[in-house]
DNA sequence: CCTTAGCACTCTCCCGTCGTGAGTGCTAAG
DNA sequence: CTTAGCACTCACGACGGGAGAGTGCTAAGG
């Protein structure tokens, strides 16, 4: 019944008035009338003409009406067309972008802390929620492995990978074993598996079992247990969340159900995980925006997400969470940005001495 | 004008029916009529007469009404006083104890994954959102620190505390270390300083640089800079908190306003552990409530806290944050029972042999 | 043919009114 | 001291009308 003509090329007119209509509606949060945007005075047009543009584009799906007396809103089409090609994406500001350089790069840090920080980034830049996917342990490189006495049998392992990723686990061994034996195995580990990936490392572990089954000596027999049991990291890939206190201030979320239904979304973090690794690959933002995807639907929600790496190697994502309406002209750049960055950050914790 | 009368020992009866008014409070969240309590039958007396001792009660502070024709709600006096002396604080059901043994002592853990699953026990079982501030490093006994090589001079310092917590953090030395000096020098420190406190043996290295300045040798000169640099962990007492989302569920979060100051609330990690930390001494449960702290006060909130800590040494707080309308008669026993045995699983770790 | 002024129309939103029902306080009888 | 009865109060929801914002349409003007 509605939008019968299917949508066409817009004429540069039709696009400005889109454009500013879609602006002033991530201001005010509020349905956009056809007289504000003549009165906003950029293109010299009365709120009439206006009007019939905006009437056309409804028709063509961009726009749509809370009721029959109330201004405009844009659609999800609207805000696909405009990321495409309304907007001008504008740099991200050099102190903005010095002060994401200086977070990062502020005193020695291991991965994790980067991470942290760059999700706290995330939100403290764009009043949204800031979300960064931490590697799956199981797919990074060992650099190093290192065994500590706890107490009795017990013993904490602590492994690094090539990233800078510290992670550490208590296991337990068969016998107590003293300290010296511990930096053996460590050592002994650390020599004949650094470089290769967490999950080759335990099959080579198991062929090695197999292999040399009768003839293993001790130091094998101890490396090969002790390793097995501390490189069954679980495949959890974290998620950090942050700014989850600024995105309450937003219009958007003035009722509970939207609230509560919010935080169920982030408790479902297997979901988040999923939807954001989708972005991994493929270099550049992408945006989901509303129910292009089950999660963000009901919300009229956004997700802002770019994936970061070293070199090749995707490692993770990060995203920004929020209302629809969203600045996009602002967070699109930082996300890039960011992401950009944090690879580099990881690349240099990596190589070592790439410092500027 | 009001509460003219001062508070005196109450009658029996009128402490029964204050009693079922706060429990039905509890259960209902909605002011509770001199009917109600009539028709619950427990006492067999009239509407009329419980009103009249409603009546009473509000006089003298116990219950108060929203509007002249509402039903009444219990004050904060009430609360305190049924905590005290009205409820039977029943033991926590065997299944919820075993839930939590359980929970607790699962599977080889270091402190602070027993933390996080205190938090969430604590949320789990009371539908509230559960707290649980860890030890300040710097009171925290050394049981064994470690160095491992990452990168050009960075090295990766590991503290393993005597109550089983583990940190780590990256450094960056003067100069580049191989492994085999890492760990002479990570032997050097634990032999030495194993069993004294961070603090103490920050002092400690003071005073040895201080006196042997000129004829320090290069393991003593570069352990002191290890160590200073790796054990100048920041006073954090981190805070844990679980059940966010739970709690969204309460009716009195029916206002986002209130939502948005219960999570300004949770942002300042300061104030919320400050308030917890004079929970930390004096054995057993302590209740606040509503503005007897200005934590809680605009949000009728209460927090039910205890200490935890190994042998006569505190080291933490936990507690349960919610609505001042809370199930005291089950939560109090719960935060109780899991300060002792989160106090017994870090002995246990601390302990090593002790298991049951 | 495009633009614009004018106007009628349609909604939502805000208020004030009113009826209803829950709950109370008081009084008088048991 | 308890309880039944009754009048009173007050929040809540429904109803209704007026105001204001915004639209769609039409007809005049460049």
């Amino acid at each position: 019944m509605t939008s019968s003509q299917p949508p066409r090329q817009l004429s540069p007119r039709d696009r400005e008035i889109l454009r500013d209509v879609i602006v002033a509606y991530i201001l005010s949060a509020e349905p956009v009338s056809s007289r504000s945007v003549s009165k906003q005075g950029r293109l010299g047009l009365s709120a009439a003409t206006i009007r019939n543009v905006m009437a056309d584009l409804e028709e063509w799906g961009y726009l749509a009406q809370p009721h029959t007396s109330a201004g405009r809103v844009p659609t999800r089409a609207a805000y696909h067309l405009f990321i495409e090609s309304l907007m001008q994406a504008r740099r991200l500001p050099a102190r903005e972008r010095r002060y994401i350089d200086e977070s990062l790069q502020s005193s020695p840090a291991d991965a994790g802390q980067i991470m942290e920080s760059a999700t706290k980034l995330l939100s403290e830049l764009s009043h949204q929620v800031g979300i960064v996917v931490t590697p799956a342990l199981g797919e990074t490189v060992l650099k190093a492995i290192d065994f500590l006495p706890l107490s009795g049998r017990r013993v904490l392992c602590v492994v690094v990978s090539g990233d800078g990723f510290v992670d550490n686990k208590v296991i337990e061994s068969e016998e107590e074993l003293p300290r010296e034996e511990l930096v053996r195995i460590g050592n002994y580990l650390t020599e004949n598996f650094a470089g290769a990936t967490l999950r080759e490392i335990r099959a080579r572990l198991l062929a090695l079992m197999a292999e040399e089954r009768a003839q293993m000596d001790q130091l094998l027999a101890r490396s090969i247990e002790l390793a097995r049991a501390g490189l069954s990291l679980e495949q959890r890939q974290g998620v950090l969340l942050d700014g989850t206190r600024e995105v309450l201030n937003q219009p958007e979320l003035a009722d509970i159900g939207r609230v509560r239904r919010l935080f169920e979304t982030f408790a479902d973090k297997a979901r988040l995980v999923a939807l954001l690794s989708q972005c991994l690959r493929g270099n550049g933002v992408r945006v989901v925006i509303g129910d292009d995807s089950a999660l963000t639907s009901e919300l009229d929600f956004s997700l802002v997400a770019t994936g970061y790496g070293v070199g090749e190697r995707p490692l993770g994502a990060l995203a920004i969470f929020g209302p629809s309406r969203m600045e996009y002209e602002r967070v699109i750049p930082l996300v890039d940005y960011l992401g950009e960055r944090l690879s580099r950050a990881l690349a240099e914790s990596f190589a070592g001495e790439a410092r500027t």
